[in-house]
DNA sequence: ATAGGTGCAAATGGTTTGCGAAAAC
DNA sequence: GTTTTCGCAAACCATTTGCACCTAT
């Protein structure tokens, strides 16, 4: 491989693999959080031969470079999506499945408050909410 | 099993087992949050025959009948502790592994604020926080 | 008596790994 | 040419489940 694209400068000191342009370019094309498997199946329509080892080993990568954010939002399996210069959370509504990003200067003083109160230094802070979104809360009940 | 003990009256409509009395007494006692294994050893040393299957049954059993949280404090297993009639959160040291209670109001605030910002309705917040512990703060830097 | 629980071993499902072939540098 | 990655299949590990037997009610 040899023309450079956007995201090729983001994956520095490895090897610029065609599989790893597909994936970070699906990831950053995507507006929802995808698993593994979702990657994977979004993967495999542009790539026959993609593994899903392949899928898991640079999703490692990427998030131990900083590239994409790891979020674990139910018991089953974690979610990936590309690194945002904001911090955000996430609310998941129970019913519909449905991800919202929100985010809350009170969160930052939660943290600042605790690390105060405890001399605890905190390196993540992990935070969810589940519930009903707004259309679930109504139509639901 | 005849004598009632204090928890008896805890599992409500469900046969009182001595696997079911045993392992909540374990949960009572620890004042720590374990994890499947680490109940499931201490629960063989007192009962030589019971299987891990049936931890795994009674703390979904206990959960469902809102005897005792599940946290999944890391990606690997969940940690089960006996509900506490206040509502906590937890601090995990990355270095040294200790679990440390928390609580504030500002939790509660956030959740209503986002509520309030966007329609939802939460019914479980998930929060915990990562980082270093004040002792290991100081002695690893 | 019977609904429900238990132990065991096997299955499940997300994730990881060993290895020989292939690509990036 | 050397280092790293890839695809494949097998391994891993926490958790669940099918089944025959046992226990609490």
């Amino acid at each position: 491989m040899r023309i450079k694209r956007n995201h090729d400068v983001a994956i520095k000191d490895r090897p610029v693999t065609a599989q790893r342009r597909l994936l970070l370019d699906i990831l950053r094309k995507a507006n929802s959080h995808l698993d593994a498997k979702e990657l994977y199946q979004r993967a495999i329509e542009r790539d026959r031969h993609i593994s899903l080892a392949t899928v898991y080993r640079n999703l490692r990568l990427f998030k131990e470079m900083g590239l994409v954010d790891e979020i674990r939002l139910d018991d089953v399996h974690c979610y990936y999506e590309i690194k945002h210069p904001a911090e955000h959370y996430h609310l998941v509504c129970t019913a519909c499945g449905q991800v919202i990003e929100f985010e809350s200067p009170l969160i930052a003083k939660l943290v600042s408050e605790v690390e105060h109160n405890c001399g605890f230094h905190t390196s993540k802070a992990v935070l969810h909410l589940e519930g009903y979104c707004n259309r679930c809360k109504n139509s639901i009940g």
